[in-house]
DNA sequence: ATCAGTTATTACTCTTATGATAATAAGTCA
DNA sequence: TGACTTATTATCATAAGAGTAATAACTGAT
């Protein structure tokens, strides 16, 4: 039997299907904080704790074309930084049934937060509280606009931690730092998204003379409006190929 | 209604369901050459093609146990380095129905594939193909014993592209070398995973201190025998916390 | 108009990491 | 015994990085 012929009378077997989603990780670095967009679910189960945006992966569509498909409901942002973070699978992490979901992790300038944040009630951009330094890696959670701690749902606190652990780990080798930032940024910004994923200050002049030393990003000539003090040049993100 | 009620008098709605398995690249380094456990295909589809070890995850196995499974199915080894890699779920990889795989990557010694590379027939421990340099990544082959290129089926040239990539952005930040390694090896066969996994020669020396210095390793003061000129010391992994 | 106050930017120094070369040590084998 | 090969150590030169200090630019009060 050829492979035509094999394919035409192949019926599915009775394999252990799967229920499947994308969870997405939306991020933002708002005054000098790292922050997610988070959800309260309506509905049980773990009505009123904080979840993540996600949705079902569509019959025929692809995992990345979900994610781009549930980003573009919450933010208003095409061409932004989206990227698979991990894969949870657990069988009881879902007191339904077995549901496995793929996560995902886009980068949006803060101001891309402000129409989906507006619309009304249910929608938060929290804090992250990262409990390890460096790498450890291991669960993060999101903070109230009093600083307390919120109730995450389902093994999202684990999400968030794959998050914050990757960022930390790209930051000095992909150019993400960019993708939180508005077109034209002063380098005092640059440096505050780079301690806000790093969870820890920096020197000035190393960082900068860094971020120059790169190649990443160059200066328009033209200074910040409206500073208190002395103004800071805006500087831009080159384009390359291979990013 | 209260969550448990909830629960009771749910019935899972019909939602778009998929298949889901997972697949391994298991690999090692033999005669300095980074390699992968790859298995004929003798059913369509794809038959005759070379994919990488894989099986369906069971009801309610989590996806870290189908895949522990798999390993010991081919490798008498059960603490060696297992890591989640990639989730692969474009709609048309699979042309019997809608496939998703979660991918993840084994690091054994070269001793490990001794076992199953014996019992015969379908499987191969491949040498690896990358034609990109540094973290560019991008699919990767696989050849046969004659330097020959095999025909992988399905994406799976895209999956050890993945592991690829993995293994070089890690290398310097995780003590996986050592996974690759018997339990006591000299600075040489070290040396030699590391330039297999980097795809390019390093000097001695310099290689050599930054092993040392780094912490992950200590001599034992014991030398290797039967070599044909001067033996080297030989070396063993440092556990530590956090590792 | 001047000056204190604040931040941006640059200059300088010092330390550490990295890379290449050479010298020495320890074995095998003719 | 000595040529040969590899392991190991020493030395030097260069590059990358962190920290401190000095200078520049602007606001707002005196």
């Amino acid at each position: 039997m050829d492979e035509k012929t094999f394919l035409e009378t192949y019926r599915p077997a009775d394999y252990p299907s799967v229920a499947l989603t994308v969870d997405l990780v939306l991020l933002g670095v708002v005054e000098g904080r790292l922050c997610a967009l988070l959800q309260q679910r309506g509905e049980h189960p773990e009505r009123g704790k904080w979840a993540l945006p996600g949705g079902f992966v569509g019959e025929g569509e692809s995992l990345d074309a979900a994610a781009r498909r549930i980003l573009a409901a919450k933010a208003r942002m095409s061409d932004c930084w989206l990227e698979q973070l991990y894969t949870f699978g657990d069988p009881d992490r879902d007191p339904r049934m077995r549901i496995v979901t793929v996560a995902y992790y886009a980068l949006l300038p803060a101001s891309a937060f402000a129409a989906a944040l507006g619309e009304g009630g249910d929608l938060v951009l929290a804090p992250l509280d990262v409990p390890w330094a460096g790498e450890a890696g291991g669960p993060v959670g999101a903070l109230d606009g009093s600083g307390a701690p919120l109730a995450l749902a389902f093994d999202h606190g684990d999400i968030l931690g794959h998050a914050a652990k990757r960022l930390r780990g790209k930051l000095d080798y992909a150019p993400i730092a960019f993708s939180l930032l508005p077109p034209r940024f002063t380098l005092r910004e640059l440096q505050d998204v780079h301690e806000a994923i790093l969870g820890r200050q920096l020197a000035k002049p190393p960082f900068r003379r860094r971020m120059i030393d790169q190649g990443w990003i160059e200066g328009t000539g033209e200074y910040e409006t409206g500073a208190a003090f002395r103004p800071a040049e805006l500087y831009r993100h080159i384009e390359r190929k291979g990013d």
